[in-house]
DNA sequence: CTATTATTTCGATTATACTAGAAATATTAT
DNA sequence: ATAATATTTCTAGTATAATCGAAATAATAG
């Protein structure tokens, strides 16, 4: 995954409305929910929601599939680890070692 | 940690020049950098860099001490795990058992 | 076909973010 | 005090996002 990707993807999740769906799609687990649930439980205006719904969608964050009138609504998981892989590799861990650096503050300094 | 600052902090996380900022500090570790060396190694104008640094230090991410004419730039790391750990827990995982979900979908449909 | 329920599109408002040049300020060294 | 370097503030243009009501569309049931 590129950074730009992984930035793309953790704005999708920085909206507290977004947020909040993804939190509880994850609870639902990979069976997920129709978008009337999420919004009757969430309370959140239709318009809004599908709005949401969509930018999720657009960043590969969300599964939908159509069973009768419902559009049943899922986290792609693996995504979603894609994802958290990134941010924790690159972004929440350093090495100790000096050989492990990037050619970074040294060079630039 | 709160849905709502997690929100915020991701959408901080969520420009693709501050998640290279913060991938640079994370890799430079605790130790940080001076301003101008970000700067220059990632060649952002010194103005815009700034304004991410700012939004950084606003979601309690960044850390920054003075030496001489230097600002030495660090990320903080206990507030990195928050939102990691924010992350992980409340919105990657899920649970196999019923009793533990919410009382979500069950209700909403 | 009509009614019912589910979801999306449209449209408009309002707010906020990104970018970066130029000028200003801060800090130290000589 | 002056110069040199480092960083910030100011300002402004441009773009994108969040919100949601009303109307439109989709899908099925009766």
């Amino acid at each position: 995954m590129k950074l730009e990707d992984a930035a793309e993807t953790l704005a999708q999740l920085g909206n507290p409305t977004r947020l909040e769906v993804v939190r509880y799609l994850v609870k639902a687990g990979p069976s997920g929910v129709p978008v009337g649930s999420i919004q009757k439980q969430l309370k959140i205006p239709a318009s809004t929601l599908t709005h949401h719904l969509k930018h999720l969608k657009g960043v590969g964050l969300l599964i939908q599939k159509r069973e009768k009138t419902n559009l049943w609504c899922s986290i792609n998981f693996d995504r979603l680890h894609e994802v958290s892989d990134f941010f924790l590799e690159e972004c929440c861990s350093f090495s100790l070692r000096e050989s492990d650096k990037a050619k970074t503050e040294r060079d630039a300094a």
